[in-house]
DNA sequence: AGCACGCCGACT
DNA sequence: GTCGGCGTGCTC
């Protein structure tokens, strides 16, 4: 009798009869379950305690290598720390087309040992291709391709035996990669980095590094010598990259390096593709895999290496479905199987910079870049005398430099750093900040309510008509437009200039984001106006200015990631600038200029940055100096969220016990989402306590309608 | 997740 | 009287 874990939402593995021969620990097999025929892991020995008889057989053991007990230990710790029931960790790591059908086979075609019956061009050119390439074996279509003829053409040469058809394994092993293929020659800097990590595979232990390098420093470099001495040692290597878009691009640098193309893994792969990816790298047939988060729950044989590119990337954070940051699981799965762990980054986030500092991760800065580059003039712009009226966001400062660049014939970004949702509410006058009564976090305007709430606690008072901090009326304002509403502001402002907008909304698929890019890069626009989207490394040549229009959100609180969402643009300005060969310059429209995240980022010190950045969240008591969950209630009852939401923030018994606070329930990010109410709730715990079993008691306390979901993100990225 | 069982409203 | 709504509970 063994347990086997179905990917079937049930709260434990199921008892079955072993067949005949005994099965292995981690033998994906197929069962029954109810009418159906599912498919499951093995997952240990049988818990027993039920009827005996009622046991049924495992119906066939699928033809894969078992799963390995780290990858089991993986997904429970995975499970128990995101609280993700374990049969939908299983389907994370199933994702296999196919998986329970016996190997695919297709036909290929060589040459036979016939005599054609009389001889035509058309079969002359199939023979000499075949004769050509010597015993290679072609797919039917591959063939008629390459020897310029119809398919039916091979096929009469089949029947005739002078063509001979094979039946073939359709998951071939991934071509052979290289490790000393097109070494490249290093700078002394990147020598010395490669050496110290290659030197790290030699202990064969666990370790993470965090790599930091400006752009074009060559990050990418040092680490495919990572990977090089990972494929030597004859160990798996992952690499992980935030955008589908940047996998084409890679590869072509692993096969200048390697000599061949890595596996790939994404949502963007053909089913077949990913099928051969799943079993190959299962069976050891891939080597190096390049792939999106979701790679992370492959079956490796051997990983000794994973490599999380631009680890800073928002995008490792998926926002639904399993919640889970992608770097942090990442560093999980490789210290289980000790492997190597590279975090890249030319910003790095402040989690990793904080590992760092603390000595958790190994740190190794690439300083030194090819070509001069520059860093952009950066200055602040005072809005508390800019005195804008409240719909109105371009300072005047900014406007002349944006005269300016357009009279050069140069293009401005101007930047909005926010999400999407409510902005602080702030006094245009003075720039004080209302915030709640009740706790530390801002409040931000309702429009429907004509109230401020607060996006924390949930707490709501009347707009007040003065500003409580200097009592000057009618200045009070959500900071922060739309991207609609400061393109209107732009046009009107700049009538003759041509405006183009990027953000992520606007945009269906993603080559349209991308057919927008590239003509913004080749000149089409004037003006820019973006959100976070353009922070992502893309390159515009003619780019010299940058405009924040809201550099004060990350203060204080109200969304954390702001801040280094700023830094890291300024940075990556700071990069093109030097590839442009032209001089860039920043504005940071600020109601704070004295504030030291503000003049850390003007004065460019990096180190002084994420000091100023963790100062002010340590004493905030938020990650990574504290712990936090977002739970979020959905549901198309709007009174049944509130109020569930609220019996939760009342029955805090279980939350008290480990000296946790909960905060809400306020309206979500997102309040409503096709038709369903999102209330959220955030609570704040201590670092080391034990957050997920305390919040397992508590929201076990409710019983919840059928119609309520609840989700609970444990780290978000968003506090709101 | 599916699928069956079961208990109340509007139809032949 | 019964057909079918979906709330509830089970799957080894």
């Amino acid at each position: 009798m063994v347990a086997v874990l179905t990917t079937q939402p049930l709260d434990r593995p199921l008892d079955y009869k072993a067949p005949a021969g005994g099965c292995f620990l981690g033998a994906f097999v197929e069962v029954p379950l109810g009418p159906r025929r599912v498919i499951g892991v093995v997952w240990g020995a049988g818990l027993g305690g039920f009827d005996l008889s009622k046991a049924r057989a495992i119906s066939r053991i699928l033809d894969v290598p078992p799963m390995a007990e780290e990858m089991r230990d993986f997904l429970k710790k995975v499970s128990s720390y995101t609280i993700t029931p374990l049969p939908q960790m299983l389907r994370l790591a199933t994702r296999s087309p196919g998986l329970g059908d016996p190997p695919s086979m297709r036909k290929i075609y060589r040459l036979g040992a016939g005599e054609p019956d009389r001889q035509t061009d058309a079969r002359q050119r199939v023979l000499q291709v075949l004769q050509e390439y010597g015993g290679l074996a072609f797919t039917l279509k591959e063939l008629a391709e390459t020897a310029g003829v119809s398919s039916s053409v091979v096929k009469g040469l089949v029947k005739q035996g002078v063509v001979r058809e094979e039946n073939s394994p359709r998951d071939l092993p991934y071509p052979h990669l290289e490790p000393d293929f097109g070494k490249v020659t290093l700078s002394a800097e990147q020598d010395a980095a490669a050496k110290q990590l290659r030197n790290a595979f030699e202990t064969g232990q666990y370790t993470t590094t965090l790599l930091k390098g400006v752009t074009g420093s060559g990050k990418t470099e040092v680490y495919l010598e990572a990977v090089s001495a990972c494929l030597k040692k004859g160990r798996q290597a992952l690499v992980l990259l935030p955008e589908i878009a940047l996998t084409a691009e890679f590869l072509d640098r692993v096969e200048r390096r390697f000599g061949a193309r890595a596996a790939e893994w994404h949502s963007g792969v053909t089913l077949t593709e990913r099928r051969r990816c799943w079993r190959m790298v299962a069976e050891g047939g891939a080597s190096l895999i390049v792939g999106a988060r979701s790679a992370l729950y492959l079956p490796f044989r051997d990983l000794g290496l994973v490599v999380v590119d631009e680890e800073h990337d928002t995008s490792y954070k998926q926002e639904d479905g399993v919640l889970y940051s992608a770097r942090d699981m990442a560093v999980l799965r490789a210290s289980l199987c000790s492997a190597q762990v590279i975090l890249a980054s030319a910003t790095p986030s402040l989690e990793s910079w904080a590992n760092a500092e603390s000595g958790k991760y190994k740190r190794i800065d690439l300083t030194s870049r090819f070509g001069a580059a520059e860093l952009p003039e950066m200055r602040a712009i005072d809005m508390r005398p800019e005195k804008l009226p409240g719909s109105r966001w371009i300072s005047d400062p900014l406007k002349q430099a944006v005269q300016s660049r357009i009279q050069k014939g140069e293009q401005s970004l101007l930047f909005i750093n926010r999400r999407g949702y409510a902005p602080v509410t702030i006094c245009r006058a003075c720039g004080h900040q209302i915030g709640c009564d009740h706790c530390d976090a801002r409040m931000v305007e309702h429009r429907f309510l004509k109230r401020l709430v607060c996006h924390q606690c949930g707490e709501s008072k009347p707009m007040p008509e003065v500003c409580p901090s200097c009592e000057v009326e009618g200045r009070l304002a959500p900071v922060g437009p739309g991207v609609e509403r400061l393109a209107e502001e732009t046009a009107e402002s700049f009538p003759d200039a041509r405006v183009a907008v990027l953000s992520s909304d606007l945009f269906g698929s993603a080559r349209a984001l991308k057919e927008q890019i590239g003509k913004i890069a080749a000149g089409e626009a004037d003006i820019i106006i973006g959100t976070q989207l353009v922070a992502k490394g893309h390159n515009f040549p003619l780019l010299t200015l940058v405009g924040v229009i809201d550099a004060d959100l990350g203060l204080q609180g109200s969304d954390l990631r702001a801040a280094e969402r700023t830094f890291q643009l300024m940075r990556q300005v700071a990069g093109r600038a030097g590839r442009a060969e032209k001089k860039g310059a920043a504005l940071l429209q600020t109601y704070q200029p004295e504030h030291p995240v503000i003049r850390a980022i003007l004065s460019g010190d990096e180190e002084g940055f994420w000091q100023a950045e963790a100062r002010e969240r340590e004493a905030a008591g938020v990650p990574p100096y504290g712990r936090m969950a977002g739970i979020v209630l959905s549901s198309p009852d709007v009174q049944a969220v509130f109020d569930i939401g609220a019996e939760l923030a009342r029955r805090d018994g279980p939350l008290r016990a480990i000296d946790a606070q909960v905060f809400g329930p306020a309206p979500a990010p997102i309040a409503r989402i096709r038709g369903r109410h999102r209330v959220r709730l955030l609570v704040k715990a201590a670092k080391g306590v034990p957050l997920q079993q305390a919040l397992v008691k508590w929201v076990g306390q409710i019983r919840q309608p059928h119609n309520l979901r609840l989700s609970i993100d444990i780290d978000p990225q968003n506090f709101f």
